[in-house]
RNA sequence: GCACCCGUAGUGAAAUGGAUAUCACAACAGUCUUCGGAACUGUCGUUGGGGGUUCGAAUCCCUCCGGGUGCACCA
């Protein structure tokens, strides 16, 4: 519809003999002022010196004309052109359209889909949790976003890969095995979840007492900190069978918890990267462009990015102990998704913003060795989950769980349905996804470059701008469609007897692709969420001032399309975000 | 200190350089005979300060103020 409003107000311009000028067609922010509209005239008025709104009038009078004439552009789609404002045109669809419109969601099942990524592979890591550590809010939120934007790529065409990169060696590992043999391993009746929470509490109480002991003015090396580090090497060089035994142990309790939140969440992924693997690649990377891209400094090997772009810095990618360093390790992870997938068009990470700007020094460093991969990594990066109360850090013991928020939500959402007579099982199931929705809609409705705020206090919002209120509307469509079934109103989109009023939400579903296609385009899942709200609102709208079943009223079944035509949208809508649509809650 | 990101009602957010800056929460006032009140209808209230570019600035540029993150052997 956009490009032939274009094209209509291109030939009129042409028949004015005005010269052809760069111009936006949209949607005005408030539907009073049409469904779409140009700034045409101000632009054209600019260049010729002319009143943009005289310009405007005779550009209307021309568009009207062209409309009653043309046989390609008249097809009743149209109703009224006007002349607003400092000089906008503003254009009003007909009823015909709107409609049509409700016809094609209905009877398109790919409606919505567009093909911006059509026939590329791209590779999406996110997540990323380690093992031996707790799963942290900030983790839900990299999940919530990266399977978002997974599901937003599929939608426009792309083939997906979800990988999820773990780091499975290093101090943490050695400080929650010191914090396991120091409190003992926990009871083995505990579920996982309690296993994965209590090796969380060992982590934090091993990184405390890493730390080193204050004495006034002076420091001192804390007794526990030789003893971790022992069990790092161990860890390193599997010498210590009992060690071997904790870790194997550990390293299985966690990973299965984190899989269990991965299935509440909606997340299934296809690759598992772990940092032990990817260490010795990036070391062999490291040391044969030594003396070309990396060179000696300190004892350590190091990248100067800053000679090839001065806003970069030098970073330490091998110690001067002859350990890799994060940077080599995410070199080796680079090459290696390369590998496992050799068609990749692209490969995409999500991390918060703190990575963004030792990202851009391994991708610089990656560039200059294998040059075919410049344009062919993507860094997306989010804000930070923080707590009113400063940064949450794990090492400090004050974190809110993944887990524990999930299950906290949960228990709300439990609470509020215990009234219903389903079954158990329903009832579980129903506040799962309820809960997953306030969650991850609290994450996704905003930009993702910003921070949110974790309050204990407020929590999660069920009512008004929220997921659950997605959903709730979702129910209610769904209900209206079985209590129509029940009454045998069938939907039925074009039949001659349609209501004299166009209604609001009608203006709005059309629109869909275009929100999904901007997400696409920008990776901002934000713009869907932001567009559910508005279609839940119009619909509850409609149905609260509706009448929507009624054997005696000819549009009924019109009405039914429509409703049909909203719970498909937002069904879809809440897919790509990854929230379930329960059929009722 | 240097680099990057960010300042929008009491709170959380939205807004391709476009119109009277939008939405929710909170607060206040209504709706409860129709299909699910996790709802609907209203009221209230906002672009950190100062310059500039533009027909037009929350948006672009400069500057000041305030916040966040990163900056050599952690991940």
């Amino acid at each position: 519809m956009k490009k032939v409003i274009k094209n209509l107000i291109r030939e009129a311009l042409k028949n004015l003999n005005i010269e052809d000028v760069d111009f936006v067609v949209e949607h005005p922010e408030d539907l009073e002022n049409g469904d779409y509209s140009t700034n045409v005239a101000m632009v054209c008025a600019k260049n010729m010196g002319a009143n943009p709104k005289e310009l405007a009038e005779k550009i209307v009078s021309e568009l009207r004309s062209n409309l009653k004439n043309s046989k390609r552009f008249d097809l009743g789609e149209i109703s009224k052109i006007e002349v607003a404002g400092a000089g906008f045109i503003n254009i009003y669809l007909s009823p015909k359209f709107f409609r049509g419109s409700i016809e094609e969601i209905l009877n398109n099942k790919k409606f919505a889909q567009n093909h911006l990524f059509s026939g590329q592979k791209i590779m999406i890591e996110y997540t990323d949790p380690n093992p031996f550590k707790p799963f942290h809010i900030g983790h839900l939120m990299t999940n919530a976003i990266g399977e978002s934007v997974a599901r937003i790529l599929e939608s426009s065409g792309a083939t997906v890969f979800r990988a999820n990169y773990q780091g499975d060696v290093g101090l943490h590992v050695a400080k929650a095995i010191w914090g396991l043999r120091k409190r003992g391993l926990p009871n083995p009746d505990f579920s996982t979840a309690a296993k994965a929470n209590y090796i969380g509490e060992c982590y934090s109480l091993g990184a405390g007492e890493y730390e080193p002991i204050y004495l006034g003015d002076a420091e001192k090396e804390s007794p526990a900190k030789k003893e971790i580090d022992a069990i790092n090497k161990k860890i390193y060089d599997h010498s210590d069978k009992k060690i071997n035994a904790i870790y194997d142990w550990g390293f299985k309790v966690t990973m299965e918890a984190f899989e269990d939140l991965y299935k509440i969440l909606g997340t299934k992924f296809d690759f598992y990267f772990l940092e032990s693997q990817m260490a010795p690649i990036g070391e062999g990377i490291v040391k044969d462009n030594l003396g070309k891209v990396f060179e000696e400094s300190d004892g350590a090997i190091v990248f100067k990015a800053e000679k090839h772009d001065p806003k970069l810095h030098t970073r330490v990618f091998i110690t001067s102990q002859n350990l890799p360093m994060y940077e080599t390790k995410e070199l080796g992870l680079t090459i290696e998704k390369f590998k496992t997938k050799p068609d990749l068009d692209f490969s995409i990470v999500v991390t918060a913003n703190e990575q963004a700007d030792y990202m851009r020094v391994v991708a610089r460093a990656l560039s200059l060795i294998y040059p075919k991969y410049t344009d062919k990594m993507k860094h997306i990066t989010h804000g930070m989950m923080r707590l009113s109360s400063g940064k949450m850090s794990s090492r400090k013991g004050n974190v809110v769980t993944g887990e524990l928020l999930i299950r906290d939500t949960i228990d709300l959402v439990s609470e509020r349905l215990k009234d219903h007579d389903w079954d158990e099982e329903q009832k579980n199931k129903i506040a799962e996804q309820v809960g997953v929705a306030a969650i991850k809609y609290s994450i996704l409705k905003q930009s993702i470059s910003g921070d949110i705020m974790y309050d204990f206090e407020k929590s999660i919002s069920f009512e008004g701008d929220s997921g659950p209120y997605l959903q709730y509307s979702y129910a209610r469509a769904n209900s209206v469609i079985e209590k129509a079934k029940k009454e045998n109103i069938l939907p039925d989109p074009h039949i001659q007897d349609t209501p004299v009023e166009v209604f609001e939400i009608e203006k709005m579903l059309y629109r869909f692709p275009e929100v999904v296609l901007r997400s696409a385009s920008e990776y901002e899942p934000h713009y869907i969420a932001n567009y559910l709200i508005e279609i839940a609102r119009a619909f509850n709208s409609f149905y609260g001032n509706t009448l929507i079943i009624d054997i005696t009223d000819k549009t009924s079944p019109y009405k039914v399309a429509l409703t049909f035509a909203f719970s498909f949208v937002m069904k879809k809508g809440l897919h790509l975000l990854g929230i379930e649509a329960p059929e009722k809650m």
